[in-house]
DNA sequence: CTGTTAGCGCGTTCAC
DNA sequence: GTGAACGCGCTAACAG
C-alpha cells in the first residue's frame, strides 16, 4: 500500500498541492474554510508528513545529535551517561525533536561522527560532553558550521551550561571540619578537562586550608585501577585519613580495596564519592557523595540548544554533598 | 556554502547524475575506467550523500529506532536499558544505521510513535522490549508494515529474541540446596509479560520442590516500593528465611528495609538478586545475584533485526547465577 | 486575498 | 553511458 500524500489530501478537498501545504503549515494564502476542509481530510486518513521530504525540502533533519567517545564497556558503567541522556531526551520530546545517539571510541572518531551526520543532514545539532584539554572537536563542528551545545565547559564557540564546581572546597571543607588532616583523591583520565580541573582545585583549596594532599594515578575509571590506587595510598608511608574518589566505580574499587587491607570507613579512613549512588546510600557505613543531577543537566542542554541563543551560557547551581556516615568519625 | 551534489560531480568528471549515481554505488552500467574517475574525484572533494535524499528516493532511513515505555524516573534507574542501548548501538554502528531512542509514559504513546515514526520514514525497524501480557505493540507494527525483534518474547508476528529462562528454577535450587525452606518473591509489574511468567515459575517450582512459597504485591520497581514489600514480609506470621528480588532498585529498597528491621543477612534472611549489580558485589555480605547480560542481549536483537530473517527466533543461553555470601547461610 | 503552477532539494532508476 | 522522471513537501512567482 501507497504512502499518503500531500496530494492525495489535494485530490480528496479538491485544492492544488500547495494549497494543502500551506493549509497544514497554517501560512496564509487560503481562506479559514478551505484550511479547516483540508485539516479535516488530512486527520481523516491520519497523515504525516514525511521526515524525509520535509528534511530535503528544508534542509532540517528535526534531530539533534550525542556521541560518547569512550570505550563501550566504560560507557555501560557509567550511569551519569544514561541519566544524562533521559533529561535530554524529555526536552527533545518537547519539541518534537528526534534523538540520535551513537557510541564511538575516541574524540577523532567523534568528530568523524559529526561530519558525517552534517553531511547526510541527519541532524540539526549536537551536544558536546566531557570536554577535553586539547580538544579538537569545538573547531570541527564551527568548521562545519554545526550548531552545538558543549556541557561543562565555554569553549570559543557555542553555547554551553557549566556547573559552578566549588565542588572540591566543599569536600575538603567537609572534611577538615571532620577532623582530617590528610587527604588523597583518586582522580579519573587526564585528558578529560574535568580531570585537571578537579586535581588543580583539590591541590589548590587543600594548600589553603592546610590539609596535607596527594593525588594518585590517573585512573581509566575501572573498579580495578580504584582499588590498585588505593591500595598504594593504603600502603604508602604516609597514610592518608581520607580518599576522595571520583566517581562511583572507583569509589566501589576503592571501598572493596579497604576491605581487603582490613581497614573500616569511617573509623581508619574517610570515604567520599564525587558520584552519588544507591550503593552510596545503602551501603554499609553509608557513603558521603556529591550528588549531581545529571538529568537535569542533561535537559538543560537540550533546553539551551532549542530554545536558547547563539553564543549563550547556562551557569547550573552546584551539586549539594550528601553528608553520610563515611566521613564522620567518632572525634 | 551549498552542499556538495552528485550534480557536481558530475560536471568535474564529465558525465552525467545518473552515471555518478551508478559508480558510487558499484552498480554495473559505467565502465571500471570511468567509475574509478568518478570515485577519484568524490573522495577528493569528500562528498557524502544527504540522507534525507537517500530516505527519500530509496525509502529507507537507515535507521533503526528503540522506544521505552515507562516512567522517566524509573526508566532511569533501570540500568539495564542503558546496557541493553550499548549493545544495540554497537551492532548498529558496524552496519552503518542510525540510533533514535524516544522514551515515553505508557504503551500507547509507544504505539503512537512507531505511527509517526513510520509514517515519518524516519526508521526502518523498531526494537520491542517489555513485553506486555495484553500487548497492542505487535498487531500496531503488523498492521504498519513496520519490522521489528521483540525481547523476551514471540509474538504471533516479527522476530524475536527470547532467553532460556530456567531463573527461577535455577534460584529456588539454590536456595533450597544451602537449606532454606520458606521463600518470598518481590516481584515487579503486573502488566509485564516477565512479571507473571516469573510468578507462575516460582510457584509451580516451589511447589515441586516442596518449598513454602510467598508473592509479595506487585511493586512498580520502586526503592520504596522494595521495602515495603519487604517489611510486609517480615512482619507476616511466617517469616520467609529468604528472599528472591526481581531487580537492583527492589533489592536496595529490601536489605535497607531488613537493616531497619535489624535483620542480617544471610543469617537472618537469605537475599537473592534476580539482576546483578556491582552494589550486589561489594555489599557487606556479598548478595547471590542473577547475573544476566543485557548487552548481549541488545546486540542479538539489532544483529537479528540487520542479518536475520522475517519470522526468526534466537535463543540465548541462560543467565549465570553468581553465589555468594547472601545465600550461604552457616548450617 | 485566495488559490494555482512550476520548480527546487538530491539521489535513484528506467527507458532509450 | 544519457536524459528524464520520480519520491514528497515547500515556496516563489503568478493569475483570478
Amino acid at each position: 500500500m501507497r504512502r499518503v500524500t500531500i496530494r492525495d489530501i489535494a485530490r480528496m478537498a479538491h485544492v492544488s498541492p500547495g494549497a494543502v501545504s500551506l493549509a497544514l503549515n497554517n501560512k496564509p494564502g487560503v481562506s479559514e474554510q478551505t484550511r479547516q476542509r483540508i485539516v479535516q481530510v488530512a486527520d481523516s486518513i491520519g497523515w504525516t508528513p514525511s521526515a524525509a521530504a520535509k528534511a530535503l525540502s528544508s534542509s532540517r533533519a528535526s534531530s539533534v545529535g550525542l556521541v560518547l567517545a569512550r570505550p563501550r564497556a566504560s560507557i555501560d558503567e557509567e550511569h551519569f551517561y544514561f541519566s544524562f541522556i533521559c533529561g535530554v531526551e524529555q526536552v527533545l520530546n518537547e519539541h518534537k525533536q528526534a534523538f540520535l545517539l551513537q557510541m564511538v571510541d575516541d574524540v577523532n572518531e567523534e568528530a568523524a561522527v559529526y561530519r558525517d551526520w552534517w553531511a547526510e543532514r541527519r541532524v540539526d545539532a549536537v551536544i558536546l560532553v566531557d570536554p577535553r584539554l586539547e580538544d579538537p572537536r569545538p573547531d570541527v563542528l564551527t568548521a562545519l558550521g554545526m550548531p552545538f551545545v558543549s556541557v561543562g565547559r565555554h569553549f570559543s564557540s557555542g553555547s554551553a551550561v557549566v556547573v559552578e564546581d566549588s565542588t572540591m572546597s566543599m569536600a575538603l571543607d567537609h572534611l577538615a571540619a571532620e577532623g582530617y588532616t590528610s587527604v588523597a583523591y583518586v582522580c579519573g583520565l587526564p585528558s578529560l578537562q574535568h580531570t585537571t580541573d578537579r586535581v588543580a582545585a583539590f591541590r589548590e583549596h587543600a594548600l589553603r586550608i592546610g590539609m596535607d594532599a596527594r593525588i594518585s594515578n590517573y585512573t581509566n575509571y575501572s573498579e580495578d585501577a580504584g582499588a590498585h590506587e588505593t591500595g598504594a595510598l593504603l600502603q604508602s608511608q604516609a597514610r592518608p585519613d581520607a580518599i576522595i574518589f571520583d566517581n562511583e566505580i572507583l569509589t566501589i574499587g576503592g571501598v572493596s580495596a579497604l576491605t581487603r587491607h582490613g581497614l573500616f570507613w569511617p573509623d581508619d579512613v574517610a570515604v567520599l564519592s564525587l558520584e552519588d549512588s544507591p550503593l552510596c546510600r545503602v551501603s554499609s557505613p553509608s557513603i558521603t557523595a556529591l550528588q549531581r543531577d545529571p538529568a537535569s543537566l542533561g535537559a538543560a542542554a537540550a533546553r539551551l540548544l532549542l530554545e536558547g541563543g547563539d553564543r549563550e551560557v547556562v551557569h547550573l547551581p552546584p551539586p549539594e554533598l550528601k553528608i553520610r556516615a563515611s566521613t564522620k568519625r567518632a572525634h
